[in-house]
DNA sequence: CCGAATCCTCGGTGATACTG
DNA sequence: CAGTATCACCGAGGATTCGG
């Protein structure tokens, strides 16, 4: 009944394997606006209000919310100078750049697979 | 002040792109336990109280929801044999398997970048 | 064993107005 | 311009029970 490729007690490692990188990873990614920012930013340096328009849809508190997360993460860089009226620039970091094979990967899925 | 790469108008462009794949596939892995799922069963066919108990902490509902889902989406066989006690198999599909860079993407960069 | 059916909670998200 | 502060919603997710 079905080619079983291993038996139950084999599978039961698998559980210990998920939370280590990929579902602590999958985490940071879960926000609504994570990855369309990410992806914004893969074009470069962007202002906070270049990012408001560029990301359709969002609004003021959740681009603030993700932005902090993100930093916090060490995925983006915020860099504010003192002028009047203020402006803040972000862009990634190394770890941030470093999700392009990612994104890269999943698109080639979509590509294929999404009708 | 900072090294703007394009122009704001070029930018406007990104948006467009953002919803293309990789957006509709990201709302496909939305869910809480679509990954451990499909990474668990990258080790092959499991039943369903396999499933359960390979993921700890699901709940049946959920199982079912998630599972119904990814069936929907094409990603996983539904194997149901007629037996008393029902027995039903779960498996990928090469839509399924084919996420396998995906993950190891995903696993590649959460091993270098977290912690 | 494999689900379907309920009920409930909670936080992710949105809309809006305001400030330095 | 770049945020902060509130209010409100709704649906994903959890706990539990029942049925074939």
């Amino acid at each position: 009944m079905g080619n079983q490729a291993v038996t139950f007690e084999e599978k039961k490692h698998v559980k210990l394997e998920l939370h280590c990188h990929v579902g602590r990873a999958m985490h940071i990614f879960k926000g609504r606006w994570t990855f369309p920012i990410i992806k914004t930013l893969m074009d470069g340096t962007f202002r906070f209000k270049e990012l408001e328009r560029a990301l359709h849809g969002i609004n003021t508190r959740m681009l603030v919310k993700e932005l902090k997360e993100l930093e916090a993460e060490g995925i983006i860089n915020r860099q504010a100078y003192a002028t009047v009226p203020p402006t803040v620039e972000y862009s990634l970091t190394d770890k941030g750049k470093a999700m392009e094979p990612i994104i890269a990967e999943i698109e080639k899925w979509g590509v294929k697979y999404l009708q």
